[in-house]
DNA sequence: CAGTATAGTAAACGATCGTTCACTTGTCAA
DNA sequence: TTGACAAGTGAACGATCGTTTACTATACTG
């Protein structure tokens, strides 16, 4: 029943991150589920209806499960308030849960690809491919930043260029995980490490 | 005539770049350039062979028109050799070369798109993605960065973590650069700057 | 028990896919 | 001038696309 619709959504995610949308039919879909093309209409009036629902299931991960990885919520969009009390250790565990939550959550992980095959073709994907992992978190960063700045916590430096040193190996890492590395979670662990070292007061 | 198969050859590039291989039709193709599809198949025995065609272009690309960006050849494979005289001028001026040429360069930018959108469907393709933007930079950056330190003119240090550190920015602001932002280079040249500073000899 | 959604199948729809083929045109060498 | 070849057209091929429809079995509800 409401399972079923459940597993139509993540195994077409699955594909969708792998192939692209344009490339996944919707046989393909049936037949991964052990079901026929006819069964999924059903459960999604149509295709598009089942890329659209995988994009608003992960906005609402954003604000609910992405809690659990002890992110900020709407980590992604820039939020306002409750910045004001970040230290470094928030920051650290912050972006740690960030880059785990990218690169091996079960549903983040796929969507994010998905995100990155469709970004050239739709421009509302290409803005939330942006907002999710690209530019969105320098901008937050950097808003962090001039907090910690004003709070002396961080020595005052220009947080723009600061946000990008800081976020680009993340960034980086998560495109290695995608290639196989699986030592990115230490290796962003000393980078920002040292950040830290170079930049708290 | 042979113009021809060069048009054929950057527009069906062009289209893969935006949609992916998979979503473009010969008809798209044929459409965009003002001929029917029929007339593809007298420069081209298939839809695959025009994709391959790309990518072998590419290849050559790296070893010849490269060169005009001031970069050292077959930048992207790891060359051993010709790394052991590059100074922090060198330096910077191939990594400022290399963003101009994977965002600007008519052919390197939408196949370095194209390469990110198949990424994950051929392991072949993901693997190239791989050695050109990807971790490819960082090994040979990391090497780059082993001799400047046994030549003095780098301060000694965790060269991997460090090639890391310097590419990261670099492989961001090309995605950035993806999504419309335009002061890539200037941001990039100021990180360059600083990363020397705090390293140089 | 009768009635009615729900979830699934199998077949069919028109459209489009990649590819081929018969045919026309223009160009250049013999 | 003729003949061969290269480049392009337009129609057709079978296969597959997304979607709809008719139908079946199951389960809940009055």
């Amino acid at each position: 029943m409401n399972d079923t619709k459940e597993r139509i959504l993540t195994t077409a995610l699955h594909l969708f991150a792998r192939d692209g949308y344009e490339a996944v039919s919707v046989s393909d879909i049936a037949q991964a589920l052990g079901m026929t093309k006819g069964a999924l209409y059903k459960h999604y009036k149509n295709k598009r209806n089942l890329f659209d629902s995988t994009i608003q299931r992960m906005l609402e991960l954003d604000s609910t499960a992405a809690r659990q990885y002890g992110m900020p919520e709407q980590a992604f969009q820039a939020d306002e308030s409750g910045y004001d009390q970040v230290d470094w250790d928030d920051l650290k565990r912050f972006t740690l849960a960030q880059f785990r939550f990218w690169t091996e959550d079960s549903f983040a992980c796929p969507l994010r690809r998905m995100l990155s095959l469709e970004q050239y073709r739709s421009e509302e994907m290409g803005k939330l491919y942006q907002e999710m992992v690209v530019s969105g978190p320098v901008h937050y960063t950097a808003d962090i930043f001039r907090r910690m700045m004003k709070n002396g916590r961080m020595k005052p430096g220009d947080a723009d260029a600061l946000a990008a040193q800081f976020y680009a190996p993340m960034f980086l890492l998560i495109a290695m995980a995608d290639g196989g590395a699986n030592d990115g979670l230490s290796v962003l662990q000393s980078l920002i490490d040292d950040f830290a070292g170079r930049w708290r007061i």
